[in-house]
DNA sequence: TATTGTAACTAACAATCGTTAGTTTTGTGT
DNA sequence: ACACAAAACTAACGATTGTTAGTTACAATA
């Protein structure tokens, strides 16, 4: 499928944005990754900031949405849990790089945008953690502090999208398993 | 004991990079934070560049040196293991806002003092990864990938400092205990 | 061939950036 | 009261920022 001039921007924006920031990327430096100069694109785009939140807003419906299916279906605790990894790792091979400017720019979205970003990212949270006490309650999880567990976990997942390039030869179905496994049983041998 | 004005810079700076990053920070800003005008805080440093590497090299010497004393000790891999999650939580506790800076904006760094934090951050995950192998090799380890293994520890481990903040009830070994326990055992009852 | 829309261009704007030079204020010890 | 050092100040610099206005090149369509 080919893309619109706009999108061909977000996309080369967005691997300017993962490697320096978005404050330290200037129009003039996306416009001559794209061989155009920084007037030029201004036929295509509103500006600096709708890059970003086009970016960030797009991944974060993406998790959104994620997490409204697997919290809709009839699971077991832990069985949401490993849907949601298997989200994070489906989101960070399609989205490494609006992943990362969700997680390292979205102080910089402007007022009305990042109110809603926000939002978005604590439903989510909330969401995981309900599904977290309710394992504990089953016991189908360890009695940890919810919220520690909660922490750990969604560290590991948001910065997945750090180490996966560096792990290109690592089969998409071999992390998973492998991630499942480590997070779920740990990393000792008992 | 009393600051130097140098080093109340810094700490004032820290605390406004960690909210908006380094670049999104100017020098009028640190300095109405100071309550003095930019040019005055050249009194006291070179330069902006100063403020971050003295920030970012404090914090990295610290890992390191941690790093080296767990690694000369004589203990077992998931002995070790325990230490670093020690380690990683002092330096939380203690530099949370050089931390953010390591993390976020290191790459902001000048050639020479990015190359040498690059340096220290590959030997510190060399010697974390040669730990796990270890454990691995003597079965106290399950048998994942090393590198699946490392990256999940650490991310948990690096992004502490974001969460640690709002979870100012929890105890300081009441935290450990539980993340060496969900590292360890993982979440799931067995 | 003439028209029209798309997408590039040049030139410039006001604002802000890190930093420097030179000067004045403030506080301390004699 | 005086000298001296520390730390503030004003003013300005050249560079860069995001963005706008107005214009030109080019390709497809009528």
């Amino acid at each position: 499928m080919k893309l619109t001039r706009k999108q061909e921007i977000i996309v080369i924006a967005s691997k300017l944005f993962k490697e320096k920031g978005f404050q330290a990327v200037s129009m003039r430096d996306i416009a001559k990754a794209m061989g155009i100069k920084a007037s030029s694109l201004y036929n295509h785009i509103q500006g600096k900031q709708e890059i970003l939140s086009t970016l960030i807003l797009e991944v974060a419906h993406e998790f959104t949405n994620g997490m409204n299916a697997v919290v809709s279906e009839t699971l077991t605790p832990i069985q949401k849990i490993e849907k949601i990894i298997e989200l994070h790792i489906d989101i960070t091979v399609n989205y490494s790089e609006g992943l990362a400017a969700l997680n390292n720019d979205w102080m910089h979205l402007e007022e009305e945008n990042r109110k809603s970003y926000i939002k978005m990212r604590d439903d989510y949270e909330e969401n995981f953690r309900s599904i977290i006490k309710e394992g504990i309650r089953d016991k189908s999880l360890t009695n940890n502090h919810p919220e520690v567990i909660l922490f750990s976990i969604l560290s590991t997942l948001r910065t997945l999208y750090l180490w996966y390039q560096k792990r290109g030869k690592l089969d998409e179905n071999v992390l998973k398993k492998d991630m499942v496994a480590i997070m779920l049983q740990g990393i000792a041998n008992h």
